[in-house]
Parts: structure tokens; C-alpha cells; sequence
DNA sequence: GCCGTTTTCGGCCCGACTGTTTTCAGTCG
């Protein structure tokens, strides 16, 4: 019985007990347990008397007992036959919880989606107690939607659907100040909705004035201080704006950008000094209410460092706080070592990309165009990377507070070979290695493939090393636990792809990279000016990862980098 | 269901909005 099958089994005893009405408090007590045994780091065997966790009392772990002996749980196996199946997808209908959905089923034997539609349309739900006609049209008007909806929409499709809002907030005389909150600022690579929160004195006019200039599909709620609405965009997303004092911003921000599990941590440290946190600010015994000038503050008044918000995740960051001045932060970068020119597919000069990055005041960066073996990307001849390092030579001759180096994006090709031969590679200053063909080769395939990378000599990075599209493509599935390996064995930097497409490594395998010991380079992979801005991404996405500043290639002083290419 | 030496019973994070009520339950984040 493996650990992961236990904590589905207690979650699904939770959304069991949710259907039948279940006290909420009961709920969540089997929900808390499945989270205890999942943030608990030792494997099962290691753990002799389970009941000994906070959180697990006779009841769950006469669950787990149960699991343990005889691999199934009688608890969830009665359950399942006294509740049907069909009920549980009917809690993802928004506006449809246990109580309802139970109410639903012991007065008019909905059992299934199928079954709910059509009494809707029957006209019967309207009729039981604690329901209306609002509310079948409202669940009719969900069917139609919900299950051709995604449940949550990659960062990178929201990213233009935040910069407008945040446009359309900027232009209001109204508005006093506003930020992006929720998952999204906690850059977690998908969110289900976007949320803001705006600081103004005049909420109603700002409702008003959002209503009129946001693309709407439709208004799911608009009270005092919360606007719920869809937008009618090109993947339709939810978002929330809730509406506060300017006093109140700092507390709602921090409210508001959670995670949930943060915030009830944080709660609790409150209760315990007899206060109490709302989104308000933080209620005195006397009952009057303290507010702060910013998050920064709000964590102070509890004798706490500033918390980022990528690492406000399951609570765990409040045993870890000796750790956060050791993040890296924006401040910290010297330069970006992966970006393309017109020389491939760029869309800007060299000397325009060197000039931004000067502005960005980096010490170094490296000209990574795409090798010969990617046409569709224009990528470099022999001859014509021999003309652009000479190139870079001469334009390294005009700027003093700048080094410019020499490098190449090379591809990995199909058939395990590398792109340019040594002799060639010796004359460049930097060498990432990438596979951007045959995707769907054997996983062994593309493990040679990368092995035949990580042996050569001159090849400094492997970029992006899975291939992902968040939301879109898995990538090419190699061993990332072996793959850290060979990068650790050989010296080899591994990449943290900065574009929000990509975040290519994902944070699980940072974590292990950074135990074994491998250096991790966050690069923007620019093919735009641009795109050089989405480093505060990658930034912010190793912070998630609790990499060490030093471990990030990108931190290291120019001399540092040199020792290493040197190597 | 779980927890706890100021509690073995009473609280569990806290508040907004909607739709159904006529003072509040359910849902949501």
C-alpha cells in the first residue's frame, strides 16, 4: 500500500461525506488527514504509529489500518455503495455543494449530470424546499457550459488577459491602487480564475465603471465589494475584483493572493495571540481593527519576515522562514544566458537585445541563435555563426559595462548526433544543447539523445529539458531524475526556462536538482525584447522551487561565470 | 472527526453574495 493511494482513498472519503450532507467539520477532518500524511516527508514504513500525526485520530487511521491489511477501505467500499458515482462530478457544478446535491438525490432520485438536466427541465427542482426557479435556471445554465469549460487556464494564456485589466485599472481616476492577487501572483502555472483587488473610495462608481469597460459574457455576482464576472475572451476566464478602502489594501492583498492553507496557518498564529484576521485587517480583543501600509507590515505585526507570495503554499513556509533570505530575487540577476537574434528567429538585433539588457543593467549575457538543423527557425550555418561570433567580438569592443558572449541554441538531432562538430563549438564561448525534433521518440531515445549532450565537453546547458507547453504538451518524456544525475556527474547546468509557456524545469525537479547539487540558470529564452521581462517570471518560479540564490547560474559575478566557462 | 493542562465538550479561519427566506442556509474563495 503506497502513501499516494491512502490520501486519494481519505479525499475520496471526504467528497463522499460531502454528498451525503455530512457535517462540514467531519469533512474536512478527513481531508486534514489526507494533507498531514501528504506533507509528512517519510514514506510509509517509516512511520510506526500513524495515529501519533497531529490530525489522525481513530477514525482516519482506522482508514489507513484498513488500507494497510487488506488494500481497500470498507469505509469508502459502503459509502460507495450507498451514494452513487454519478453524484460526485455534480459537485464541480458551480452553485452545487454536498447539502444540495444530497437534497437533490433523496427527493427526486438524481443520480447523474443526465438525470439533473432533466429534472431542470421538468420543472421539479424548482419546487423542493431551500430551491427556486433562479436556481434551475441557474444549475441549466451551468450544464450548458461547465463540462466544455477547462477547470484551470495556463498562466501564459492569462498573462495578456491581466496586463489589459491592469490597463483599464490604470486609466480610472477612481481607482487608488490595485494589484493581481490570487494564484496567479503566487505564479502557479495555472489558475482556475483571475483575481484583483483595488483599493478606492468610491467602490460603487468603480463597479459601475468595470461593468461598462471589461468585455463581459456575463456577471456572476456584483455586491458592495465584490465584482464576480466572465469575460468574453478568447479562452473565457472568471474574474474576481473585490473592492476596499485603501486602509484595508494591504490586508485584502494578502487575503486574497491565499493559498488558502497560508491564510488559515496564519489564522491560527493570530488566534493564539487572541487576534483575529479577516481581509479587513487584523480584529484587536477590543474588537477594534488594526490595518497596515503593506504586507510587509501585516507580517512584521506577527514578528514575521516578508513572506513572497510563491511560497505562501501548504503552511510548510512558516516552519522554513530561516530560509527565505536565501531566494533569489530580481535584484540578484547579472544576465540571461538564452536568447535569439534576427541572425535566427529573433525579432530584434543583437545590438538592440544588448542594449535592453544594459538597461536591465546586466553585467553579461549570451547570444544563443538557433543552430543549422532548425530551418524553420533560420537557424545558423557553420559559416554563418563563425561571421556572428566575430560579430560579437566586435561589438564586445564598444561597451564597457557589458560582456557580450558567444553562444548557440544547438540542437540535439533525431538521430542522437549534436549539430556542429567540436571543432566549431571550441570557438564559442557558451553551448546549450536542446531537442527540438522527433518528440515522440522511446523515452530511451531521447535519453541517448541528451547523454550524448551532457558527455560532450563543450556543451555548457541542456535548455528547457522536457519540452513542455503548460497545458498543451507534456513534452518529450525524458528521465529528469537520471537526466540530474548525468548534470551532476558531468558539471552540466540544467535550464529553468523563464517563458510562461515553458517553466521547463517544473519545481519538483528543481528541488532535486538543487539537492544534487546542479547549478540552474533561469534564461528567457527571448525571441523579443520584450520577453526579456518574463526573467521576474522565472524568477519568481525558482523562488516557488525554494532554490538557493546561489545555486542560480545567473547570480554569479561575471568572473564567476568566466571561472566556469573556463572549466 | 480531531483536539486539548486555562477545555474531555465545544470549537474548528473568516466573510461576501445569492436566493430563499422573513432571519438565514448554502456555497464559495
Amino acid at each position: 500500500m503506497d502513501k499516494k493511494t491512502i490520501i486519494k482513498t481519505l479525499e475520496k472519503i471526504a467528497l463522499y461525506m460531502e454528498l451525503q450532507g455530512e457535517n462540514p467539520f467531519k469533512v474536512s477532518a478527513f481531508r486534514k488527514a489526507a494533507q498531514v500524511l501528504e506533507l509528512d516527508e517519510r514514506s510509509l514504513s517509516e512511520m510506526d504509529n500513524i495515529t501519533s500525526l497531529k490530525g489522525i485520530g481513530a477514525a482516519t487511521g482506522a482508514v489507513i489500518n484498513d488500507l494497510i491489511e487488506t488494500g481497500e477501505s470498507s469505509l469508502l467500499k459502503e459509502m460507495q455503495e450507498s451514494v452513487p458515482g454519478g453524484l460526485l462530478p455534480m459537485l464541480k457544478i458551480p452553485g452545487l455543494g454536498g447539502k444540495k446535491i444530497a437534497k437533490l438525490y433523496k427527493e427526486l432520485g438524481v443520480d447523474s449530470i443526465e438525470s439533473l438536466k432533466i429534472a431542470c427541465e421538468e420543472g421539479k427542482v424548482k419546487g423542493l424546499a431551500g430551491f427556486g426557479a433562479k436556481t434551475e435556471e441557474k444549475i441549466l445554465a451551468q450544464l450548458e457550459v461547465f463540462q466544455t469549460k477547462p477547470e484551470r487556464t495556463a498562466i501564459w494564456q492569462l498573462e495578456p488577459i491581466v496586463a489589459f485589466i491592469e490597463g483599464i485599472l490604470a486609466s480610472m481616476d477612481t481607482v487608488v491602487k490595485y494589484s493581481v492577487a490570487g494564484s496567479y501572483r503566487r505564479v502557479k502555472e495555472s489558475s482556475k480564475d483571475i483575481d484583483f483587488i483595488v483599493a478606492t473610495t468610491l467602490p460603487l462608481k468603480v463597479r459601475e465603471e468595470l461593468l461598462e469597460k471589461l468585455p463581459l459574457l456575463k456577471v456572476i455576482a456584483a455586491g458592495d465589494t465584490k465584482v464576480s464576472v466572465t469575460l468574453d475572451v478568447e479562452n473565457e476566464v472568471d474574474v474576481d475584483f473585490r473592492l476596499v478602502e485603501p486602509h484595508q489594501y494591504a490586508s485584502a492583498l494578502h487575503h486574497f493572493t491565499g493559498s488558502k492553507d497560508h491564510n488559515i496557518k496564519m489564522r491560527q498564529i493570530a488566534k493564539e495571540k487572541g487576534l483575529k484576521i479577516s481581509e479587513y485587517g487584523v480584529e484587536q480583543e477590543d474588537g477594534s481593527v488594526q490595518s497596515f501600509e503593506s504586507e510587509k507590515e501585516f507580517y512584521a505585526y506577527f514578528d514575521l519576515p516578508f513572506i513572497p507570495p510563491t511560497i505562501r503554499e501548504d503552511g510548510t513556509e512558516l516552519n522554513k522562514l530561516e530560509m527565505i533570505p536565501s531566494l533569489v530575487t530580481l535584484e540578484d540577476i547579472k544576465g540571461d544566458f538564452h536568447m535569439h537574434t534576427t541572425w535566427s528567429d529573433g525579432a530584434h538585433s543583437i545590438e538592440e537585445m544588448v542594449e535592453a539588457c544594459r538597461e536591465k543593467g546586466y553585467s553579461h549575457i549570451v547570444i544563443t541563435d538557433h543552430s543549422n538543423y532548425l530551418k524553420v527557425a533560420n537557424g545558423l550555418s557553420r559559416e554563418r555563426l563563425l561571421q556572428q561570433i566575430e560579430a560579437i567580438h566586435v561589438m564586445n569592443e564598444k561597451y564597457s559595462d557589458i560582456e557580450i558572449f558567444a553562444g548557440t541554441e544547438m540542437d540535439i538531432l533525431p538521430d542522437g548526433s549534436l549539430d556542429f562538430d567540436d571543432e566549431l563549438l571550441e570557438q564559442l564561448d557558451f553551448v546549450i544543447a536542446s531537442i527540438h525534433s522527433s518528440f515522440s521518440q522511446s523515452q530511451d531515445k531521447i535519453m541517448a539523445r541528451l547523454r550524448t549532450a551532457i558527455e560532450n565537453p563543450h556543451v555548457h546547458m541542456i535548455a528547457h529539458p522536457t519540452g513542455r507547453i503548460i497545458g498543451s504538451r507534456t513534452g518529450y518524456d525524458p528521465d529528469v531524475p537520471t537526466l540530474i544525475e548525468w548534470a551532476s556527474e558531468f558539471g552540466k547546468i540544467l535550464e529553468l526556462n523563464a517563458n510562461p509557456h515553458r517553466l521547463d524545469l517544473e519545481t519538483v525537479y528543481l528541488k532535486m536538482a538543487q539537492e544534487k547539487g546542479v547549478p540552474i540558470a533561469i534564461n528567457t529564452d527571448a525571441h523579443h525584447l520584450d520577453q526579456l521581462r518574463y526573467m521576474d517570471v522565472g524568477v519568481k518560479y525558482a523562488q516557488k522551487a525554494w532554490l538557493h540564490k546561489e545555486n542560480i547560474v545567473n547570480t554569479w559575478t561575471l568572473d564567476k561565470f568566466k571561472q566556469y566557462l573556463k572549466k
